[in-house]
DNA sequence: TGCCTATTTGGCTATATTGCCAAATAACGA
DNA sequence: TCGTTATTTGGCAATATAGCCAAATAGGCA
């Protein structure tokens, strides 16, 4: 595997791992409806405010969000506008998995 | 957030995870070529086997291959077509990313 | 059966991630 | 300036991940 390839892979893992969270697909759930700041993120999820911070932070660090200081809020937007689409084939995953969780059901009754 | 959503958004970030490693990507793009054994797998990637057979399960719970066992070889392939788009997005973070690089560079320049 | 190859599993250490609390920082209004 | 709100950062403990080696398992063949 050359050095090139490897750089390249290294930084697509970075933004997948970006997006594996739970809690940091919730936000970029919300984000897609709009921008919000922490505090309603915060309310939102139920955790501690720093928590929510840091996985803000893994967002941006992750090239997924940008945001926005104004007062003495700060408002997250989605960076890039494909994320949805992008779910879509997380989904064909998870359907996939349930059909053959239901084949296999099937199987077992039969 | 009420508990299907959670339980959605913790089967996505399952998925997820599965994809966000450097040798699982690797694998991934190797396998949209066509079934691969471990052992050519391993030989490509240069790491142990044990390490590759790891990379390989992690795989198959997050449902992105299906295994094969033929001889005393096991094939590996993708169980799900979609994986080429869903880099696409990955590539436009990423685009976008350089571009910010790029554009940092610019003003510091100007 | 016994040996060889292919693969998986167990076990270990090193490292990374997560989530909380407490403290630091920033902006706003009285 | 002081107090309040919003957010980030530091630090800690618990847990998860990654990679290697060694051992177990499975299939093929003499």
């Amino acid at each position: 595997m050359n050095v090139n390839r490897k750089n390249h892979l290294e930084a697509r893992a970075r933004v997948l791992k970006a997006l594996a969270h739970p809690t940091r697909l919730f936000i970029v759930e919300e984000l897609e409806k709009g921008e919000q700041c922490v505090c309603d993120l915060t309310a939102m999820i139920g955790a501690d405010v720093s928590t929510v911070s840091k996985h803000l932070s893994v967002l941006k660090q992750g090239g997924i969000v940008l945001d926005d200081k104004r007062g003495n809020q700060v408002f997250y937007r989605l960076r890039v506008p494909c994320i949805l689409n992008f779910f879509g084939c997380v989904e064909s995953v998870l359907e996939t998995q349930a059909q053959d969780h239901v084949d296999c059901l099937t199987r077992e009754g039969a």
